[in-house]
DNA sequence: CAGCTAATCCCTT
DNA sequence: AAGGGATTAGCTG
């Protein structure tokens, strides 16, 4: 019987599939009689017909098997350690392959020598040697598919066959791809696993009560395509918003498990839903987002949500649900402002009289859905809206838009206070769009009558189109409920900013849109007016305000400086001298408004006219003011003179006298003067007052005028000569103490009336054209701080404030 | 047990 | 028939 012969009538592995009825061996050892053949045939383990003979043949056998005919001997190997003779000891196949296997430990050396002078003696199992892979590899790294020459040429110089180069290659790549598969099997799980996070997360954001208000999955079906982007946008600004999240560190906890039980089952059309809303992004925004998104309310929510959801959860989740209803709000309220800034008829509606427009609240109210609730009890609205040019690009008025220092320092007189309290997007892309921010800020009209606004507002960015940016602002107070006591709040605004949209000269058309409420019971009945035409908060004095700072920027900016100086001052001394102004106008606007920036006592003196106010505070450590103790009064009277001639008279150097006792009763003399604008109203002088007598040393007066069409200012202060020298020379102003006083005059009579939808007084006095000054000083009073205030001390503020305003009454010619 | 490698099976081109 | 993907045997850690 020959071998040889025997192997020659089978194929490779597909070979004769007959089983002769003998006895198997299972790979226990165990015996197997007649197994049948289709089993076999099944199992793929034997080809040949096989007679337990074969393998108690002798010793020499194995070796004999493996010469002719490669796949035979394969098959006859796996056969012989799969069904492996009984024989009670360990198979001549198991000794050879270990041997072999030893063979290769020995690497390249003497064996795969003599494999390669031998005929082929082949082990059944064997690894290439590292030298034989390294080279394999190697040639894989430059050209993974060789082609037949290449195989040919690596099998030469490894001996190895052409089939084994060529099987070693298939192999590496099939590795390649399943090392591929497995890889991205592990990014996907991880995917999965953040997934089902978020999943877990949003669904106990549903189990909130909230959310079966809010209707979501309700409106689901038939949202708008202009929701649809406000979706995608929602978003982004989400993702945005986890970056930013991520950055700062601020990793959410997980939901506490007693949330689960706790509250009923979940509402899984909806969750399932949103899952899928806030995941708009899908592919691409899954792997960089890793935090659990805010619940996805759906657009429209925000009318819903007049209150917090409990504080069940951690509370960073609360964190994440308040910074989304942020979004949904700033969103919503950016939609308002955006159509209150463009629509016309029959959304604004011209007054007949005055010609300024009117909010009409029948079409607003058909229009938008309130974004912050209803109107308190006993608060007024006041809606204005105005357009204007202004020198500035879009660029740069967002940004100060969103810088809360500059802001405070683009409207001086009409912000009093203002900070950002919190950050919740910086924007994408390096640019300001998709800004949000929470903001306060205190707002003012300069009269101790009108109490200080303070609000607590989003801030919101976002570019339309290419130069066309809007800034919209929008309370916050309905929605977050401080820990602390709630504060009373006397001002809420509703969707307010501006729409800037740049020309092509250099100039932007602004619009601005200024839509409050406010109590008006705390606003002294002479004012009432002036808020409801807008010139007090509203979108006219903020455009006139804008537009007249702006063009002070860019006059100080260009080189040619429309110069009037009597004496010439270097660019530092003007620098340092418009630095102590812009401080005593500041200080000025402080004292008269009793805002916070100074902490103000106010004083309830028998002796003090009714609309006075007086206040103190003790000044301590500022170099800026003399130390001691500072009285400030301020009052406003109505005098039935136009603005700008009340403006023109008390700016007046030469009529210094007739009613400023710094004058020592003469002309003052103008000794320099810094221009701010086109009008020369609006400019920083210096003036001398003329002495009593020789030996008596002249005083200066450092003053600051400005006008613009909501109203105008004159505000002063003495300086000491000395410390005057330093800061016209450039040097540092810090030091320079001074306490201002001034005027702050606004319009007042029909001509400023008209707008808005706060109902006028119609109690009132009947007035002609006229204005409303306001007269207000600071002055020192003891220049010990622990001083405590004489009584005589109120009664001459309140006498020097009562006399000013007789003397002006006097010099206008005004019947007291 | 998972993982790796050489080899085989079997289908497509 | 060549080539390649799928699968497997036979090992290793």
């Amino acid at each position: 019987m020959s071998f040889g012969g025997f192997l020659e009538n089978t194929t490779g592995g597909g070979g004769a599939r007959i089983v002769a009825d003998i006895p198997y061996s299972n790979g226990n050892g165990n015996l197997i009689h007649n197994m049948p053949a289709a089993a076999l045939a099944q199992s793929r383990l034997v080809t040949p017909p096989l007679t337990k003979s074969m393998f108690n043949s002798s010793p020499g056998l194995s070796l004999g098997l493996q010469q002719p005919n490669m796949d035979g001997q394969a098959d006859m190997g796996r056969m012989a350690e799969n069904f492996e003779v009984n024989t009670g000891r360990r198979s001549r196949d198991e000794e050879h392959e270990s041997r072999s296997g030893s063979d290769n430990m020995d690497g390249a050396s003497g064996d795969d020598q003599d494999a390669a002078d031998n005929p082929p003696r082949k082990k059944r199992y064997h690894r290439h040697t590292p030298q034989q892979i390294q080279e394999l590899e190697a040639l894989f790294k430059e050209c993974p598919h060789p082609d037949e020459k290449q195989r040919l040429e690596l099998s030469r110089r490894l001996c190895l066959e052409t089939r084994q180069v060529k099987f070693w290659f298939q192999n590496r790549r099939t590795q390649m791809k399943t090392q591929l598969e497995r890889h991205e099997n592990s990014l996907l799980r991880q995917e999965n696993d953040k997934l089902r996070a978020e999943n877990m997360s949003i669904r106990d954001a549903m189990r909130n009560p909230i959310c079966s208000n809010c209707g979501g999955s309700a409106i689901m079906g038939e949202i708008s395509i202009e929701e649809q982007h406000l979706r995608i946008e929602n978003s982004r600004l989400k993702d945005e918003l986890d970056r930013v999240c991520a950055l700062a560190g601020k990793f959410l906890g997980r939901p506490i498990s007693s949330l689960a039980n706790s509250i009923g089952p979940p509402l899984p059309s909806s969750s399932l839903e949103l899952g899928v809303g806030s995941n708009g992004y899908g592919v691409l925004s899954t792997v960089a987002t890793t935090l659990p998104l805010g619940p996805d309310f759906g657009i429209g929510i925000s009318s819903a949500l007049p209150v917090m959801p409990p504080a069940r959860t951690t509370a960073g989740f609360d964190r994440s649900i308040e910074r989304s209803m942020f979004l949904e709000l700033a969103l919503a309220a950016m939609d308002e402002l955006v159509k209150m800034a463009q629509t016309d008829e029959p959304l604004w509606v011209r007054s007949l009289e005055g010609g300024r427009e009117m909010l009409n609240h029948e079409e607003y109210v058909r229009t938008f859905t309130p974004c912050i609730g209803l109107r308190p009890n006993g608060f007024v609205t006041e809606a204005t809206r105005e357009t204007g040019m202004v020198i500035v690009n879009s660029l740069v008025l967002v940004e100060t838009l969103m810088d809360s220092n500059r802001w405070a320092e683009m409207f001086p007189y009409l912000i009093a206070r203002s900070s950002t309290t919190d950050v919740i997007s910086s924007g994408m892309g390096g640019t300001r769009n998709g800004s949000l921010q929470l903001m306060h800020a205190e707002l003012q009209v300069l009269s101790p009558l009108v109490p200080v606004r303070e609000v607590n507002f989003l801030r919101f960015c976002k570019q339309h189109a290419e130069g066309v940016w809007a800034v919209v602002d929008v309370s916050i107070d309905s929605i977050r409920e401080t820990s602390v006591a709630p504060t009373f709040v006397n001002c809420r605004r509703l969707p307010s900013g501006c729409v800037v949209q740049d020309m092509p000269n250099g100039y932007s058309k602004v619009t601005w849109v200024e839509h409050a409420e406010y109590d008006e019971s705390e606003v002294h009945q002479v004012y009432r007016p002036l808020l409801s035409s807008g010139m007090g908060f509203g979108a006219q004095r903020w455009i006139a305000n804008l537009q007249r700072q702006c063009e002070c920027l860019a006059i100080l900016m260009s080189s040619a400086v429309p110069t009037r100086d009597h004496a010439a001052i270097t660019a530092g001394g003007r620098r340092s001298m418009l630095k102590l102004a812009q401080r005593m106008t500041d200080n000025f606007c402080a004292g008269v408004c009793a805002s916070t920036v100074h902490k103000w006592n106010k004083l309830h003196a028998e002796n003090v006219d009714e609309d006075v106010r007086v206040m103190t505070r003790k000044s301590v450590d500022d170099p800026g003011e003399p130390p001691g103790v500072v009285l400030s009064a301020a009052t406003s009277v109505w005098l039935p003179v136009s603005p700008q001639r009340l403006f023109n008279f008390l700016r007046d150097e030469r009529l210094r006298s007739e009613w400023d006792i710094l004058s020592n009763g003469g002309p003052m003399q103008e000794m320099a003067h810094i221009a701010k604008g086109q009008d020369h109203g609006n400019c920083v002088s210096l003036l001398r007052a003329g002495a009593l007598n020789a030996n008596q040393s002249s005083m200066l007066i450092l003053q600051e005028t400005c006008i613009d069409a909501a109203g105008s200012l004159v505000v002063y202060a003495p300086v000491d000569i000395p410390a005057m020298h330093v800061v016209m020379n450039g040097g540092d102003s810090a030091y320079v103490a001074l306490l201002p006083s001034g005027f702050a005059i606004v319009p007042d009579g029909p001509g400023s009336r008209g707008s808005g939808e706060a109902t006028s007084n119609g109690d009132g006095p009947l007035r002609v054209s006229g204005s409303l000054l306001t007269v207000a000083f600071q002055i020192l009073v003891n220049s010990l701080p622990t001083a405590k205030l004489t009584v005589e001390s109120v009664e001459t503020v309140n006498n020097l404030i009562s006399c000013t305003v007789q003397k002006i009454k006097a010099a206008l010619q005004c019947e007291s």
